[in-house]
DNA sequence: CTAAAATTTCAGAAAAGACAGAAATAACGG
DNA sequence: CCGTTATTTCTGTCTTTTCTGAAATTTTAG
């Protein structure tokens, strides 16, 4: 695919991105390719286009699958592998939240509740300690209740809620 | 300093957690140690506790003064460093979020906006990829102006946001 | 001003991560 | 089945990042 130069250095700026965030630099650009993409591409464009090996396309599609944040699609008369990236940001970032809660997330609170447990009769960790990794847990929990409770609203209550938020702040905080 | 296991864990795995969001291990570590610690701690005491170079511990403690999350202290007959780090999780993460934010996503709203002008005259990019760079760019900006409305509000307030957040969406979804 | 202590800088070693290309595997059409 | 095409896996290389230890610098007490 031919690349202008905006779209050039958009998907170098998002490469650069997502290696900030700990994101393969490689997988980053794929992703941006095809969330400007005007329609699916496949393995071997993408690998071209980048400029990167073949392999890597394969690892770095794979792992995107994975995220839910590219589709395969098929086309009749070609049996390649065609790829499309959720193009609604709202989406991406949900679902990129989602995703790095579930891996990342809560088996950090997981791992906190078994400190906690095993805190209780640990005599040998001194009390202000105990006490920050118990308040440490109870953040955690309390952002994402939080999280929980919102991440299933429809768009457009969200945007209300955000765009609201400064004068709920007034009415409630008194 | 002397580490209980369960200290031991927390820091172990404060560092992996740091490594996957593109922050250098060493530093989670540090930043670990010293949320956990009860009292202030120098240099070399932390880098012999983390078995770690102490000149690791120099750039590392750099970083963090740095960000803000961690201060210098000084004890009466001792001309040597003392520091400790920010205990309170709210105040930890709204450092680390207005970090990344002035480093990362201004720059980036930056970087869209030169490119959303650009494309206003640039007829070589189609115009679904146009389309979708400044979508891109609308929702960022949504983003960030929700994130300014609320980052200065008051703790309890934003604690009685979060937990009517779904009674709010009730009343104003209709 | 000097010497000791504390800290930082920096160059190179070590480790981790990303990548290419070959080889293996799988899917498909005939 | 067989040959072709598409895809994945794997291994070694290359790049980048992290880390160390020595040297340089700064700080401080006397």
């Amino acid at each position: 695919m031919r690349l202008t130069p905006v779209m050039h250095r958009y998907i170098v700026h998002w490469g650069e991105m997502g290696s900030r965030w700990g994101i393969n630099r490689s997988v980053a650009q794929i992703h941006a390719l095809l969330y400007l993409a005007p329609n699916p591409l496949h393995a071997d464009e993408i690998a071209e286009t980048l400029g990167i090996a073949r392999s890597n396309v394969s690892v770095g599609i794979k792992e995107l699958l994975a995220w839910d944040l590219v589709q395969v699609t098929h086309t009749l008369g070609d049996r390649r592998d065609f790829f499309v990236a959720q193009r609604d940001p709202w989406e991406v970032i949900r679902v990129i939240v989602e995703g790095r809660k579930r891996r990342e997330i809560d088996p950090t609170l997981a791992f906190l509740r078994t400190c906690v447990t095993e805190l209780e009769t640990d005599s040998e960790t001194p009390a202000e300690v105990r006490e920050r990794i118990a308040g440490q847990l109870e953040f955690l929990e309390t952002l994402t209740r939080w999280y929980d409770s919102i991440k299933s609203l429809p768009r457009k209550t969200l945007l209300k809620m955000m765009r609201l938020g400064q004068k709920i702040a007034k009415v409630i905080g008194e």
